[in-house]
DNA sequence: GTCGACTTTATGTCTGCACATAATAATCCA
DNA sequence: TGGATTATTATGTGCAGACATAAAGTCGAC
């Protein structure tokens, strides 16, 4: 057996990779344990234990106590995804950044809001319709219901020159969020906002935060045709 | 100041995910070096260095030497997304999988292909088109296309037992590739395949492989409508 | 004053050791 | 034989100490 020289836990964590992908291990091969590992590589087993790890947090391997690390069958299937904030995702594409507030009222929420937002049916909701510009062109549409229950002072924010979420990132902490990624068709409203023709498909981020048991806010940003959000493993 | 007693570094992960929240430290707020918190949790400062790395693995901190740790601006900005096998997807769902070539073979690939696949132009490529059922109705339509002179030996491999994602996953290992959700129209092709109407918005994920700097594969899952996917921060 | 070289500092990482914990394997007893 | 108890084992995590490294700050030569 070629000994292998590493230095760092990241060097480790290459070789690793290196001998999953070249089939030395294949999916579902039991590799040795960590102070085997430890022993090959001439390091502690620390090290390899951090660079087993961090494989793990990637998907690629399955580790269990006793039962040992084997490589997982079905790779990649985790992937970090970078959510882009808006502003700067245009300003990184070298088109200036607009922000327009369409509305931002209290209003009776329809039913599917109330429910996603914990509140009793029929319950008021802050309305926040708003569009982000790149170029001076509509990027996305934003409407988001914001839960007055939890965050009662956002009725007295000026939407008009902070962007809901901003304000929201700033005055109302959150412990956990969902998102979602779908496709939509743009319907009438949705056109005339995004100034895109009717029928278009529309890419759609909806996005859920609560704060402990308290919900904050529910929105959904469109984006305008054409758009591909993207990552690399 | 309280004595914060800390058992480990989730503990401390914890704690001081908290003191973010409750804007004890606000975004753009440097903390307390390493040292100084080991000394106020009590514990050793790689506790603290691991809890703290977590989090900026997260995207909430962010860390710089001798400039120390600061809180993100942005915070959330990282998601772990579990990109979703489509047969566990569907068995999860309760509904049955199913899996239908459509067919499989060597064509001259389209421009945008050939570019993709980093082969000449006008090169022929392997072309793959599937479909991922479930409950025995369509749910995934797949576009592949396969570059021969990386893998040659899916010319002989039966895509109609095995879907060529597993084979490729068994057969040809790849160093990185790149992902990306978009929307789409589903055109009378899609629309066919997925019994679909005309016109639906399809939720759309394209992947790309390559084993360093060989391409491997170019695939287009098209999702039928009122697709979601799904995630949680 | 400006540019480079040196110092300082906070994080990054490695080591060797210890003990905790989960899960399997082995054993024991009814 | 079968079910519960105990041992074994691989990973998970903690600690103290050391050195590495990047980057900000400082100081000196010109």
């Amino acid at each position: 057996m070629t000994k292998t020289p590493a230095k760092s836990w990241q060097a480790i964590q290459a070789e690793v990779t290196r001998r999953i992908n070249t089939r030395i291990w294949p999916p579902g091969e039991m590799l040795p344990n960590e102070i085997d590992l430890a022993v090959e590589f001439g390091c502690a087993r620390t090290t390899v234990n951090r660079a087993l790890q961090a494989l793990a947090d990637k998907g690629v391997l399955e580790r269990r106590r006793k039962a040992g690390t084997r490589v997982a069958l079905n790779p990649v299937r985790k992937v970090v995804l970078s959510i882009p904030i808006i502003r700067e995702e245009i300003e990184q594409s070298g088109a200036g950044y607009g922000y327009q507030l369409i509305n931002a009222q209290k209003l009776p929420a329809p039913p599917a809001i109330c429910d996603a937002l914990q509140t009793p049916a029929g319950t008021k909701a802050y309305s926040v319709k708003a569009l982000h510009l790149a170029g001076g062109k509509p990027f996305v549409f934003e409407e988001r219901w914001v839960n007055i229950l939890s965050v009662p002072t956002i009725q007295t924010a000026d939407l008009a020159k902070m962007s809901a979420n901003e304000w929201l990132v700033q005055n109302a902490p959150f412990s956990r969020g969902t998102l979602s990624f779908s496709a939509i068709i743009a319907d009438e409203a949705l056109a005339k906002h995004l100034t895109c023709p009717v029928g278009s498909a529309l890419f759609c981020l909806e996005r859920g935060t609560w704060n402990g048991e308290q919900s904050i806010t529910r929105a959904r940003l469109y984006y305008g045709p054409g758009y591909k959000m993207e990552t690399s493993i």
